[in-house]
DNA sequence: CCCCACACTTAGCCCATCCTAAATCAGAGT
DNA sequence: ACTCTGATTTAGGATGGGCTAAGTGTGGGG
């Protein structure tokens, strides 16, 4: 009966954990406790007892042995998680000089804590932007999320030109390293090699040639440009 | 030993207990355990028992029965508390709109989340404030705080030209009272009414009189000004 | 069709932090 | 000096959230 909880106040871990979820199927698929446990650096049966709590809080469904979905309700909380962090994100970046590859410890933390007002307020400040320094989409206010269609730098063909829409990368020194590349959103891409077999991809932008190993060119998201 | 411990992650409920403690007494005279209780909210058996733990930690010194002190390391974290609560609120009001009454309850949460480098950036985004929009002087990074030599407005002498420096209160209704008023820091009033036994004060300031009980009174702190 | 490996859950614990109820101490008056 | 009262601490318990060890379900390979 909480379908339509009013959401009190979640824990830290409550709202660690709905995201996590909402994380590992955006589309609602069933996730695996054990991808959570991954997920959260926690043990599988930490999971297993979150889960029974959550989906007696009403924000998730849980079929034993097969996974969890999010509620409606915990899809909701688990996308005002994702809008803080994303906006944060942004804040940071635009106004305290934080560089791209410094700012998910910090909104992670700063999530949990800062008021919805406060919130609304970094928003303004920033002019209401549509996706953060990583090219992730911010939600709305009202819980609606526009992903934009976009595939990994590794799949596209030799001698396409595409733009760099997002990088899906948390750890600091990769996002340095594509960062020093300039291989960051909005930038405008020709692929002139690609390796079979995982190889490398080698790409161009204005003028500089950058080869980078295939795990990184599945984390560089991309959409197709219309003229170079 | 530990008394000059490293003191890595303390937990928000630890944070909270030094910095009130510190509150009670800045000076490093004993506070009551049942002060500590009253100013948390919390029971006195709680903190009974927090106080052990804290003590175990060196971060205070408990005379059973008579009161605990902060020892160097716990007067260190406390300050450091102290720093970033008020650059917080300082933060708010400068960049984010915040009126000086609303800023507490979300410095109280964010003092826990941000980094020390978040803190250092907003530090110099404001100019490195020397006090907080309540006029609270804010510690240096190295733990060194200045305090101010300032008098309760309800003991000026009628006639009496001063500066408000600071206003000690919390609630956000009186801050908003006395905002309305004009009775904020850097204003200069002229006192000119003062009723016997705790009555009404009456100031002048830039032309306007107003009248304030002795309680509002006693938490608008003054320093005397040369020229009127 | 059965069985085994592995994913998942249950059992049983620990720690931090809070609480209420029940001692116990310390200092003010007599 | 003695006692009473209120402040303080001790006892014992709850809750949230984590862990390891020990069972249990499930699906793929023989």
């Amino acid at each position: 009966m909480p379908a339509t909880a009013p959401q009190e106040t979640l824990t830290r871990s409550v709202e660690d954990y709905l995201k996590a979820i909402y994380r590992l199927s955006p589309e609602g698929r069933p996730a695996s406790t054990s991808d959570i446990a991954h997920l959260l650096a926690l043990s599988a049966p930490s999971v297993s007892g979150m889960v029974k709590r959550l989906s007696e809080l009403g924000l998730l469904e849980h079929a034993p042995y097969k996974g969890v979905q999010l509620t409606a309700a915990g899809r909701r909380a688990a996308l005002r998680m994702v809008r803080r962090h994303r906006l944060i994100e942004a804040y940071l970046v635009q106004f305290l000089g934080y560089s791209w590859d410094a700012v998910h410890p910090e909104a992670e933390r700063l999530e949990h804590a800062v008021s919805d007002t406060l919130v609304e307020r970094m928003a303004v400040a920033l002019g209401h932007p549509a996706v953060d320094p990583h090219g992730d989409p911010i939600p709305d206010a009202d819980g609606s999320i526009h992903e934009l269609a976009c595939m990994p730098l590794a799949d596209v063909a030799v001698g396409e030109t595409v733009e760099i829409r997002r990088v899906d990368e948390r750890e600091a020194e990769r996002l340095r390293y594509l960062g020093e590349l300039g291989l960051v959103p909005g930038v405008v891409v020709t692929v002139r090699d690609r390796q079979p077999f995982g190889g490398p991809v080698t790409v161009e932008a204005s003028g500089e040639r950058h080869t980078i190993g295939a795990e990184m060119a599945h984390v560089v998201l991309c959409a197709s440009v219309d003229a170079p």
